[in-house]
DNA sequence: TTTACTTTTACAAAATTTTAACATTTCTTT
DNA sequence: AAAGAAATGTTAAAATTTTGTAAAAGTAAA
């Protein structure tokens, strides 16, 4: 699943564009301000950051800074109503990938979105790295350091949904309803055995570690 | 006829290229700078750019923007000697639909090609190479080693399609989906008889092999 | 009807999932 | 700090699910 974030303070305007964006069959995380926005990124691994350049707290501009401190790839899409030159110059210095003026046709936006997405490489293989650990949810494979890593779909399904948000932590009754049909019988104790058969498996990864949430569950955690 | 752009200094890639282009029915012309295949593009209506990064005159990357100004659309696929990411992020964002990495197999080349093509929406080719089996969907032949391979509509279909997109994992339902009858009341169970069926027919052949992903489904993978 | 193909069926084989038992760790209470 | 309680780690066998395959049964076209 492709996670995107949505920054804008309008809430009307938010709400619209993540609807369509689930729509279209991403993910998206809706934050109404730069602060929070920031957090949000921090914490998960979006593929693409949608985001309005006024708003209250940190403003559309501080906040491309900051995600460019922690990482210089991802594509950011600045949605806005200011159409003068010097803050759209300002935008692609940035490493702004795009820009849209309000208002928009949202089906303009989705295809800038999915045309973003293609020149990223993120939509033809919907591959997650996590350091010498690479996972592709098209061809349900995981190598590590370009070496396969044979994992089974509950597997593949968990781990992979651990790394996509990473620092959260998972309770046992949470994965299995996600990951087990509602008529298993299963008891949450499998869970654990699962998180046995990742540690031992993930070993050789250097970029995360899947730790006990005592009393709780489960987390992965960057490294 | 698919008109194919080959932009290449090295007059003996830029051969094998356009030979094997020649091979799978496209129509490819040969330029030896970026000057010569600006020219040319301007000329023909191409379906394709191929282009090496590295050349006299004008580079690869500038090649692109000029193209781009005539054409937005064009796909545009780069050869390079270059690994380094720097070069490969310039080449996504200046639309370039894939990437290959000299040396390079021939064969993957042909791959991409075709699924570039088939991503723009052009029609893709009819023939298929992958080791010592041909498949011709026209006239929905196979041979191996140049002795044709008697398949039956439903297998050719699905070899094909495994083919087309090698190492992706297809569900059984998708391959139901996509290759029976709406109405057909089929068991999911019947496509791995064709599986079976095509693993005992393609036996002969040195260029893939079809895995299981149990619990999934199947998938070709090139060897 | 014959022929070629498709689908079902049944059983064997393989792979995965779950359980269960015991070991270890962490937390709570004293 | 120690003991007991609760939660988690670990392992292998048992149970279940999924897949492989051959042969029978069904279908449609020549």
């Amino acid at each position: 699943m492709i996670k995107i974030l949505v920054v804008e303070d309008d809430r009307a305007i938010n709400g619209l564009v993540c609807s369509y964006l689930r729509d279209e069959g991403y993910e998206p995380t809706a934050c109404y301000d730069g602060e929070e926005g920031l957090n949000a990124f921090a914490e998960g691994a979006y593929s693409l950051v949608i985001s309005d350049i006024m708003m209250p707290k940190m403003d559309g501009f501080a906040l491309a800074e900051e995600i460019r401190l922690l990482n210089k790839q991802v594509p950011i899409l600045f949605m806005t109503a200011k159409d003068d030159k010097p803050s759209k110059l300002y935008a692609y210095k940035l490493g702004a990938d795009d820009y849209v003026v309000k208002p928009f046709d949202t089906e303009v936006l989705m295809l800038k979105v999915a045309a973003i997405l293609r020149r990223a490489g993120i939509e033809a293989t919907k591959t997650l790295t996590v350091g010498n650990l690479t996972m592709n949810s098209d061809e349900h494979t995981a190598y590590v350091d370009g070496e396969e890593l044979p994992l089974t779909v509950r597997e593949f399904d968990l781990l992979f949904k651990f790394l996509s948000y990473p620092k959260k932590t998972f309770t046992r009754s949470a994965l299995m309803e996600e990951f087990w049909d509602y008529d298993s019988s299963a008891t949450s104790r499998t869970v654990d055995v699962y998180m046995a058969k990742l540690r031992d498996k993930t070993a050789g990864c250097d970029g995360f570690e899947i730790l006990t949430v005592h009393g709780l569950g489960y987390k992965a955690v960057l490294k």
